[in-house]
RNA sequence: GGCCCCAUCGUCUAGCUUGGCCUAGGACGCCAGGUUUUCAUCCUGGUAACAGGGGUUCAAAUCCCCUUGGGGUCACCA
């Protein structure tokens, strides 16, 4: 085994929030440097001043940070580095591997057309290249415009060993000619301003999307030209839609805070993530992220596709939430239930209900929130889940407390049982309550007629938690007070 | 269009390197049943795939070729 210690690098442009897509690579990275026991560097490719904006810079940290992705190194920004990339052009330039462009956008533009109308690649034909000293001197004295171009040897065969994809190779020949690196003054172009960080960073293990295996050829020609080691690579399959398309906003959320906002776990997306185009061959699917990188293996993932099936990660959040600890759980889902205007926070054990104005203690929140630990699928649906707790009155149609084909007088007559029930109970806990109705519903030999009613009666929902907790945690005065107001509706 | 990549249930995948353990395994979803006062959870069972065609071989999901299909990329963007 070798002993160099490899660095890898996640190198986002800061040009939207970090997406999905983003996000897998960032973490396929992590969990490989992490294995190999590595470092991670977070470059933040901003040379496009026009697109790069801080305020997503600021949003691709924090989403590596919830998630869970950390980075030893950085972040670096290309922005704040072109004095290195001067260094590595001029070396370029005094080599003559690099020469001025004077051709002017429309020339390119009009030359790219008539390739394409007769059904060549485009490729850039100018004849800059062959310009003499003389005459560069001058056109550069004149003031013209230019660009820096890199000489791309012809008929060459560029061989690539991907950890992921195995071998590809290229003609230089296909790569569309001599490809601009710099700009007039000096400004690096993407394909070289990532050669150069890449060396100059000591990144040994380039690891990205799949899309950019077509830029390989490209770097590895800059790498030459500049004598300086190419990095080994492994080109992630994108991640695609539904439809089978690449990932986008047509397809609904795409962004990392998005789904912390919709309040599903960083462990389960963590988790989630990491099983898009990589398995660790188990029968179990679900895995703490310790034990993801101790399994992972770069070799091991897809070469093709995977399809982003919310489902599945449904399914996996729904897990995780099953499995916190209800102190914590709880603790997740009280922003949610503050940004739903449901509750206020007083200080940090007592909050106040908004609607009632009545005080309620963290504990007691814990309470309501683990009758839902099971039926959550997500945090952000909560506040619809337990807002019955909270409110003065609720809100539903007679209709819905009927229990199947039963009529009105019987339902009455099984309020008022329930109402007679609980007036008798004088010690007012759990078990007790449940052993006493659910003994009354046995006697009625149906169940549902007892306790239909008074769950619609104290939580005025279809669906929701036992009626025993709910009418438990209530407290007997309000539960009394909701089958009472039950009882006037009908 | 050129170049590159890819191809197992609807989806994520195991199996492919080193052909036989594969009448192709698991998970999500879906369907049915059980538990149950509802909704969930949980449990049981079911549904469903080697893209097609040629080879090689005693034997192919696994190796080779072709076809088809999908994706990516072809900027003075990253």
């Amino acid at each position: 085994m070798s002993l160099k210690k490899i660095r890898v690098r996640f190198a986002p442009s800061p040009t939207g929030n970090l997406h999905i897509g983003a996000t897998r690579t960032a973490l396929f990275n992590f969990l490989y440097a992490q294995k190999m026991k590595g470092e991670f560097v977070l470059r933040i490719e901003d040379t496009d001043k026009e697109r790069s904006k801080e305020e997503y810079e600021d949003d691709i940290m924090r989403s590596l940070e919830w998630i869970g992705v950390k980075w030893d190194l950085g972040p670096f920004r290309q922005s704040e580095r072109s004095d290195v990339y001067k260094k590595y052009l001029n070396k370029l330039i005094e080599s003559g591997k690099v020469y001025p462009c004077f051709c002017t956008k429309e020339k390119l533009e009009e030359n790219r057309k008539k390739q394409q109308e007769r059904k060549e690649p485009p490729r850039y034909e100018g004849d800059c290249a062959s310009l003499s000293e003389e005459e560069r001197k001058k056109m550069i004295e004149d003031g013209m415009d230019f660009v820096f171009r890199i000489k791309v040897p012809q008929g060459k065969i560029v061989e690539i060993q991907d950890k992921i994809k195995g071998k590809i190779e290229f003609n230089t020949s296909d790569i569309g000619g001599d490809f601009v690196v710099a700009k007039k003054d000096l400004s690096p172009l993407y394909n070289f301003a990532c050669v150069v960080d890449d060396y100059d960073m000591g990144v040994t293990d380039v690891i990205r999307g799949d899309d950019h295996i077509s830029n390989t050829p490209k770097q590895i020609i800059i790498s030459e030209a500049l004598n300086i080691p190419i990095p080994s690579f492994a080109h992630l399959p994108l991640i695609l839609g539904p439809d089978k398309n690449k990932l986008s906003k047509r397809h609904g959320a795409v962004s990392l805070y998005e789904y912390k906002e919709q309040g599903y776990l960083p462990e389960a997306l963590f988790n989630f993530i990491s099983l898009l185009g990589w398995n660790p061959g188990t029968e179990e699917e679900i895995y703490s992220p310790e034990k993801i990188i101790e399994m992972f293996l770069l070799e091991k993932c897809q070469k093709s596709p995977a399809v982003f099936d919310i489902e599945k990660l449904k399914y996996i959040n729904g897990r995780y939430i099953r499995s916190r600890k209800i102190e914590q759980l709880t603790k997740d889902c009280i922003p949610f239930l503050v940004k739903e205007n449901i509750l206020k926070e007083l200080s940090s054990n007592n909050y106040q209900a908004v609607e009632t104005k009545k005080e309620v203690s963290f504990k007691e929140i814990e309470q309501i929130i683990g009758l839902y630990q099971e039926r959550l699928k997500y945090l952000s649906e909560v506040g619809e889940l337990v807002d019955y707790f909270f409110k003065e009155e609720l809100e539903y149609e007679k209709e819905l407390l009927f229990w199947k084909n039963a009529e009105e007088e019987e339902i009455k007559k099984s309020i008022d049982k329930s109402i007679k029930i609980l007036l008798n109970i004088k010690e007012w806990e759990k078990e007790k309550i449940e052993e006493i109705l659910i003994g009354e519903a046995n006697r009625m030999k149906n169940r549902g007629l007892l306790l239909w009613p008074l769950r619609v009666a104290v939580s005025g929902k279809k669906a929701s938690a036992s009626p025993f907790d709910i009418v438990y945690l209530l407290g007997k005065e309000e539960a009394l007070n909701r089958l009472k107001k039950a009882l006037k509706k009908l």
